[in-house]
DNA sequence: CCGGGCCTGCGG
DNA sequence: CCGCAGGCCCGG
């Protein structure tokens, strides 16, 4: 599900709710969800320690935590397709699908919720970080990601350009929503090898990238289905999708009918007067 | 590079 | 009932 604004607006709506806040307890429901650590010292090594704070890297969720007594601890989140973090009062009833609840001392709680159960939690230095956490590539919306750099990541790369934007090696945070829309913005076809961009076109495509991502942020995030920010709220930026979910609709910019491929084996959508091949 | 697997839910 | 879904890993 999410991607990284989602995610962003997860850490940033979280932050404020639970830095300084203490855990009581934590019920783990469906042991899956903790990878790498058994529920109990999962629960062990979590009570009484405090959050301080929030952040992001790619698609994953950073908790910085400190416990009672000891060495700080990192808890990362990854929601992959339809995982859900959100703080709320500890007496609203769980929802279905709610596989971990964090309880603080004042009657609040932080649940991961996740109907799909692809979504983890990584407890570091108990657990081994997740795999893609440590090669993950450049941040898209860091100040000092430039142009050239994103240039020179392309160069001689014979990938179809889409594919590349969805490995996280290559740049962290992409998913099929806003690759889609960002390649749509650069008047670039998916299928295109990486390589064969024309100078304009990685121009084009490296603002694309950031415009978007920048955008859907201060949209809150897409909701499709079943995301939600820290506390339960849905993004907007659905409603400004240009071509991610369309087939059949027209372009926003020419009105030629958008069209629904299978690229790098994800559903993709084009406007094929926008983006020729 | 592709396809399958992981799970559940939804829409056609 | 089947196909499909915002992610990622693995094996062939």
């Amino acid at each position: 599900m999410p991607e990284l604004p989602e995610v962003e607006t997860v850490a940033l709506t979280l932050r404020p709710q639970l830095a300084g806040s203490r855990v009581r307890r934590v019920a783990v429901l469906h042991p899956d969800a903790v990878a790498g650590l058994s529920p109990e010292d999962f629960t062990r090594a979590l009570a009484g320690a405090r959050f301080e704070d929030v952040s992001r890297r790619g698609k994953y969720l950073l908790f910085s935590i400190r416990p009672a007594g000891g060495e700080p601890l990192r808890l990362v989140f990854h929601l992959r397709m339809t995982g859900r973090l959100v703080c709320v009062p500890a007496a609203e009833e769980a929802p279905k699908h709610t596989h971990l609840r964090f309880e603080l001392d004042d009657g609040r709680e932080l649940r991961f919720v996740d109907s799909r159960r692809f979504g983890r939690a990584y407890l570091l230095p108990h657990a081994d970080p997740p795999k893609g956490l440590l090669g993950l590539g450049p941040e898209p919306l860091a100040a000092r990601f430039r142009r050239t750099d994103f240039a020179a990541m392309l160069a001689g790369r014979r990938r179809q350009i889409k594919a590349l934007l969805l490995d996280q090696s290559f740049l962290a945070g992409l998913g099929n929503i806003y690759a889609d829309e960002a390649l749509f913005r650069a008047g670039v076809d998916p299928k295109r090898r990486a390589c064969d961009l024309t100078a304009r076109e990685t121009s084009r495509l490296f603002r694309s990238v950031r415009a978007v991502l920048r955008e859907a942020i201060a949209a809150g995030g897409t909701t499709i289905r079943d995301y939600v920010d820290g506390r339960g709220r849905e993004g907007e930026f659905a409603a400004r999708l240009r071509v991610y979910g369309r087939e059949g609709r027209p372009c926003p910019l020419c009105g030629a009918t958008i069209e629904r491929h299978v690229v790098a084996g994800r559903s993709t959508y084009v406007c094929p007067r926008c983006q020729p091949g």
